[in-house]
DNA sequence: TTGTGTTTTATTGCCTCC
DNA sequence: GGAGGCAATAAAACACAA
């Protein structure tokens, strides 16, 4: 049944359109039938009072288009339904005077349509989609590569602030020199500073010199002011150094301590330091080291 | 009128389901 | 194995610009 070329169609079609009640047919059919002989009177009565206008269209064996209220029905049942029952198909392809094959390729190609009408449709959503999806993308995008410009503006800023402040206390500082010559002086006036102080505290208190600290007793701790010697330096020149000292332990209590457990994280995200834009403010050319300051660490 | 692109109808071959 | 669905395709019908 489904299977019938064009040769087996004509044969099919007359056997199936043989109509008991049929108000309306295909042209194509009426004229195939027309030219068939052996109908009942009453059959070929029937076909003679059909639209002579469709008969003088002599049966070629070409398509044929639906006519308008045909394709309308078909329409209307596609919308309620898009497959068709074997019952159904029949009553259709009666009520519209069309083969139920007829209708069955109808459907079938109303789906193909619908199908490629529905793709289309979800297409156009997905690049929608799409599209706005790549929008938000490139503004977040722009947003970012503003963040990072003003994270890298604020780096070299700081930076330079370091800079300036290690430059400052470099001035500021009594060792000018190189830092060996630092190093050696300040091992001379430690070891002056524990020959001095030392005497004093013993012959203050005669105690030992177990409760100082590097020479420094428990009870001097927060003494405003203290010598660090009468032999070389001067009282100047010691508040001077005093003073360093304060800079520096606050400096390396600042800075050092991060900077020397990168363990605990990442450089580039928790410092304002890169690997790059490093200022290596605790080089040797640029500042010096506390170093001396613990020179037994 | 004609060439060309699009739409519609129909066929074919393959697949799945019962 | 038959019925029916689907994808691919052929071919006719139609629309339209040149």
């Amino acid at each position: 049944m489904k299977r019938f070329g064009s040769s087996d169609s004509l044969g099919a079609l007359i056997s199936i359109c043989a109509p008991k009640d049929a108000t309306i047919v295909n042209a194509e059919e009426k004229c195939a039938e027309t030219n068939h002989q052996g109908y009942s009177k009453e059959f070929q009565a029937m076909l003679d009072s059909l639209d002579q206008e469709d008969c003088s269209e002599e049966f070629t064996g070409k398509k044929r288009r639906l006519g308008t209220d045909q394709v309308k029905a078909l329409e209307k049942y596609f919308e309620v339904e898009n497959k068709l029952e074997p019952e159904r198909k029949a009553k259709l392809a009666d009520e519209l005077g069309l083969q139920p094959r007829q209708v069955a390729i109808w459907f079938q190609n109303r789906r193909a349509r619908w199908k490629t009408k529905q793709m289309e449709k979800d297409y156009s959503l997905l690049k929608a989609n799409y599209d706005s999806l790549k929008l938000s993308y490139e503004a977040l995008q722009q947003q970012n590569e503003a963040l990072r410009k003003q994270v890298k503006q604020l780096k070299a800023k700081m930076c330079r602030e370091i800079e300036e402040s290690s430059q400052s206390m470099k001035e500021e500082s009594p060792f000018s020199g190189h830092e060996s010559n630092a190093l050696d002086h300040t091992r001379e006036n430690k070891a002056e500073f524990h020959e001095t102080y030392g005497n004093y505290a013993k012959s203050k208190d005669g105690s030992s010199d177990s409760d100082s600290i590097n020479g420094v007793t428990k009870e001097d701790h927060g003494k405003p002011e203290f010598s660090l010697g009468p032999k070389g330096l001067s009282s100047s020149s010691s508040n001077s150094m005093k003073n360093w000292i304060q800079i520096s332990d606050n400096y390396s209590r600042a800075f050092s301590v991060k900077i020397c457990q990168p363990q605990f994280m990442r450089m580039e995200d928790q410092t304002p330091f890169s690997s790059d834009e490093s200022c290596n403010f605790f080089s040797v050319d640029q500042a010096p080291t506390l170093h001396w300051y613990f020179p037994e660490q």
